[in-house]
DNA sequence: TTGTAAGCGTTATCAG
DNA sequence: CTGATAACGCTTACAA
């Protein structure tokens, strides 16, 4: 590959004047002219290394995600991609697995000086560790959870309100029997989904009931046995909220094998909108996230804080929205049997 | 940032031996303790542009895929990822769109030695493009389409053998009058498939009736127009294989609407093997591709390439495979009705 | 085994 | 506006 060097010799000038051009940097026309007609004949490319290496910039945002590939962390990463390849920069991405250890594994690489600045969408790094992080040289920002000392450079959504509108939604069809598969405790968002549950609830003055609860996972199968669980003490309730959409799915596979119609005798409610929730049937009525948004919200804070892209006000806090199909019906007294 | 020279200094050795204990060559015990406590101390982490400019090699594997996010793209980008992470490298992804111009822009930004080795999964560059670019400096290999000049690179699976799984699955079953509702023919999957399918008949003596095909698109608005128009002039077949399994999911919905019951009265079978297929109702029965294979395949083969990993014998060529769920029954005579 | 020093290909400073 | 030249931080002969 030619270097500058030698572009700068075919055209009779400086190294400078060659790096001038390419950085659009004002040069007399005939010397732009010859400077380009040498790049063109030399096929000539600047060494991205080089660069960097004087520069200090690599172009170049990393992103760590659970799953590069995951259902929503996709939505995330395609919206943090369109504006940063808008502004010429790159991706360079990498999974945490939620393991604490490759999490930061990641963090390590990304931010030796491969990336400019950093977005995270991690599970398994503690708070303080990302405080840590972020008090380095590059910018970081956080996807998915709300950090106090970090609140400037989080984009996350509001899980308890998320909780609260699909419970109310449910309360609003008349339902006042309503089971919560919640998900995995021991993370933030299914605390927070369950807060909002019974918010809702204490809101519409109905007595939160223990019974009606049972600690699921966010899969399909922790759903499935939920429901379950549910079922084998009795159809106490007419109505389930789940705390996304694969433990939902699991819910209606346990509901269809105990002959149970959706929504005529159990209404559910799933989180998160993923493509499934579409092609469930019924289809399933749920509480769906801006993942694109977000994922473009990341990628502009990630942006200004190197300087780059307009600093105009970035929205960091967004609202889950009810996405209602056909999961759900109004209360039907009859229906109820216990 | 600590700079190797500080390291050097606190240790009181050279910058070689510095370098050599961060890229384990063999130094004297006692050095080596003392460099690396000064690595510890000063927080060193070697800059990564200086290390590539150096050595021209950026430890990453580029990634151009049509939507980084995509359907089955992601699931091909893990398999990339666990082997290309396992060997200490580093991925960095650009999406082409499915459009020329951006796919380009990817490949010359990832190649502008940013990346060693660059792994292609994309639509809209040509055959002739793609044999240029492989013939430049940096290893590339080709993923998702078979070319002849390039057939060391290609990891590809075998459309014609899909659609010929799929249509015999359909015969084994007693049906005769199997409609196809193609994928867009101008891509060479849809045609390749609809090869598959034309085999499949001649092999079991049934005559091909053009009147069966239509030819539709990859999405599922295009299954649904596709199955529509089918049924407008009367069902005249008792089962159908869609192209890919979101059309195969419009043909649902357009079955469904008509009061036609699946599989009793028309069987249906797609492709892909998404996550949907196994939610649509009733699940659907199509045909899988190894996608994480695929990735990983893709990327042992990028690393060999590049002198990295062991280069034992890489599967470049896969089958794909029936996986059966509920949206296929057997012939019924009855079922028929003109 | 170790140290010295010459690159690697750009950018940026500073005269001119 | 242009050109020399000193960084940028690391690797790697080569010599010791």
């Amino acid at each position: 590959m030619a270097t500058i060097r030698e572009v700068a010799r075919l055209a009779k000038v400086s190294v400078a004047t060659v790096s001038r051009v390419t950085n659009g940097v004002a040069v007399t026309p005939a010397n732009k002219a010859a400077v380009l007609a040498a790049i063109e004949q030399l096929d000539f490319r600047p060494n991205a290394f080089a660069r960097s290496l004087a520069t200090d910039r690599s172009s170049a945002i990393g992103v760590v995600v659970n799953e590069v590939t995951g259902l929503f962390s996709g939505g995330i990463v395609q919206g943090i991609e369109s504006v940063v390849e808008k502004h010429g920069m790159h991706l360079a991405v990498s999974s945490g697995h939620r393991v604490a250890e490759k999490e930061k594994q990641a963090f390590e690489a990304l931010s030796q000086s491969r990336a400019d600045a950093l977005i995270l969408l991690v599970s398994a790094t503690s708070d303080s560790d990302l405080i840590e992080l972020a008090n380095r040289d590059r910018p970081v920002v956080i996807i998915g959870r709300y950090i106090e000392e970090l609140s400037d450079n989080c984009v996350y959504v509001d899980n308890v309100h998320g909780g609260y509108v699909a419970t109310k939604h449910l309360i609003a069809q008349g339902h006042r029997r309503i089971a919560h598969l919640t998900g995995n405790l021991s993370i933030k968002d299914g605390r927070d989904r369950l807060e909002g549950y019974k918010t809702a609830l204490r809101d519409a003055g109905i007595e939160f009931d223990e019974a009606l609860i049972v600690e699921s996972e966010f899969v399909e199968e922790g759903g499935y046995r939920g429901m379950q669980h549910l079922l084998r003490r009795g159809r106490d309730f007419t109505a389930a909220f789940a705390a996304n959409d694969q433990s939902a799915a699991g819910a209606l596979l346990a509901l269809k094998e105990n002959g149970l119609k959706v929504p005529d005798e159990v209404s559910v409610v799933g989180y998160d909108d993923l493509l499934l929730a579409k092609y469930v049937s019924p289809a399933l009525t749920t509480v769906g996230q801006p993942y694109a948004e977000m994922g473009k919200a990341a990628a502009k804070l990630a942006l200004s804080a190197i300087g780059i892209s307009s600093a105009t006000r970035i929205v960091t806090k967004f609202e889950p929205k009810l996405v209602v199909r056909e999961s759900v019906a109004p209360y039907q007294k009859v229906a109820v049997t216990a």
